[in-house]
DNA sequence: TCTGGGGTCCTAGGACCC
DNA sequence: TCTGGGGTCCTAGGACCC
């Protein structure tokens, strides 16, 4: 007898207006945003922000006004403190399933290995248990497929009138409900396929279910046509195994102020590649191809953007070799008298730590250097994010105005001991 | 003045080889 | 010298996701 699974859907509400929530109660039931870095745009709103008519995405210089007139508290991301509390949600669910795929920070896939009659009951308890431990409100929705769940999430958001937990379990479930979901918000339709769909009279994932194959395969390519496979209860899209080795890896960010001068860019580049080198050391991995992306901003009358990058003999994490590497490729790439608003630095061809010989044709080792780059580990996780290279500081006299603003970040509350609440008890 | 950061997969086309 | 099929590998670009 073989035993049929579904998949849970976990996603966080609001995920990071609920987190800053969490330490600021008295938010609750008011509106709240969050600001992407440089507080450039809105990228998590409560849904009294939402009633406001403040959309996800929207700048937030065009919405600065309406935000002051309604009393909307608006806060800097805060990463360190998003990251802290989604490990705390994912323990939890953890504890409800052998096979969990942590998807994104707000989002969890999950097998789902009891019977169908007890899949609500399944998903009301995920949902009280992860509010419980960790203050967080979640939606919970399960069904054969990945694709599917999405939707049975979709219908268990508040917003939409649900409780919290939607599950299907036959298609008479679900194929009534893909008839009120728009083509466009089914998960991997986008913005470039939504208006081709809907030219075609193709407004609902119900009428993409009905659509012919090929033609889906045409113009949708294969994984549209496993989009369609999926919303006909036809699993195409497996649990994730392991977290398998990164296929690459971005740091990068927008400058608070364009800079044309060799030496910001030069710095800000050289910070960008410190920092994947730090990831790169903190997974036990290594990567052979160096890339570096700097461009001005997309919106004024001068655009330039480049993206150029070296492969190495050797796979490195290494912050000297990573740094000298982007350098090098940023002499090749920069173009003066541009203004430029944005640099990264990306890594590829990334392997585990040990997988190659540590020496190349002539002999060079690249051991040496591993104690420094351990030393250096362990003195920023000490003193934290002070320990810098020469190349990332621009001059005595230049402030670092490359660096992003966050000017209204909220305290790093779990992740920094001198940001934690003090809580009074007894006498006021 | 002010528009995020970090990923994945698929496909077409070119280089190169037999 | 020219022609051509067929395979592999790499890359850029497109589309999607959060």
């Amino acid at each position: 007898m073989s035993k049929r699974t579904s998949i849970a859907l976990i996603d966080a509400n609001n995920f990071f207006v609920s987190c800053e929530r969490l330490f600021r109660p008295e938010l609750v039931k008011r509106p709240v945003i969050v600001l992407s870095s440089n507080d450039g745009c809105v990228v998590s709103r409560s849904e009294e922000a939402k009633a406001l008519g403040i959309t996800m995405g929207v700048p937030y210089f065009k919405v600065r006004d309406l935000c002051d007139r309604h009393g909307v508290v608006a806060f800097s991301s805060n990463f360190d403190l998003y990251r802290d509390l989604s490990r705390r949600v994912m323990s939890v669910i953890r504890r409800f399933s052998d096979s969990v795929e942590v998807y994104s920070v707000d989002e969890a896939f999950a097998e789902v290995d009891v019977s169908p009659v007890y899949y609500e009951d399944f998903a009301v308890a995920l949902r009280d248990e992860v509010m419980h431990v960790t203050g967080i409100p979640v939606a919970v929705g399960i069904a054969p497929t990945k694709t599917l769940a999405k939707v049975a999430t979709h219908f268990a958001k508040p917003k939409r009138g649900g409780s919290g937990a939607h599950v299907f379990v036959q298609p008479a479930d679900w194929l009534p409900m893909l008839e009120h979901v728009s083509v466009g918000d089914v998960w991997g339709v986008g913005y470039r396929l939504t208006p081709k769909l809907e030219a075609k009279g193709i407004t609902t994932a119900g009428g993409l279910t009905r659509q012919d194959d090929r033609w889906i395969r045409k113009h949708m390519s294969v994984c549209g046509l496993r989009t369609v496979y999926e919303l006909r209860g036809v699993r195409c899209f497996a649990l994730g195994e392991e977290p398998e080795l990164r296929k690459s890896l971005l740091h990068s960010q927008s400058f608070g102020r364009a800079a044309a001068d060799k030496s910001t860019v030069h710095a800000a580049v050289s910070y960008h590649a410190r920092k994947v080198a730090e990831v790169l050391r903190a997974e036990g991995a290594q990567a052979r191809s160096v890339y570096v992306t700097i461009r001005t901003g997309r919106h004024g009358r001068e655009r330039y953007s480049a993206f150029d990058g070296d492969t190495l003999p050797l796979a490195t994490n290494d912050t000297l070799d990573i740094v000298g590497t982007a350098s090098q490729v940023l002499e090749r790439i920069f173009k003066p008298g541009v203004r430029y608003a944005k640099a990264g630095v990306l890594v590829r061809d990334i392997v585990p730590v040990g997988l190659q010989p540590q020496r190349t044709l002539f002999g060079e080792t690249t051991r040496s250097r591993t104690t420094l780059m351990e030393a250096l580990d362990e003195l920023r996780h000490r003193f934290g994010d002070r320990i810098h290279i020469g190349s990332e500081k621009v001059g005595m006299s230049e402030t670092e105005h490359w660096r992003a603003k966050h000017d209204r970040l909220s305290p790093r509350y779990t992740t920094r001991w001198s940001d934690i609440r003090t809580v009074g008890a007894g006498s006021a």
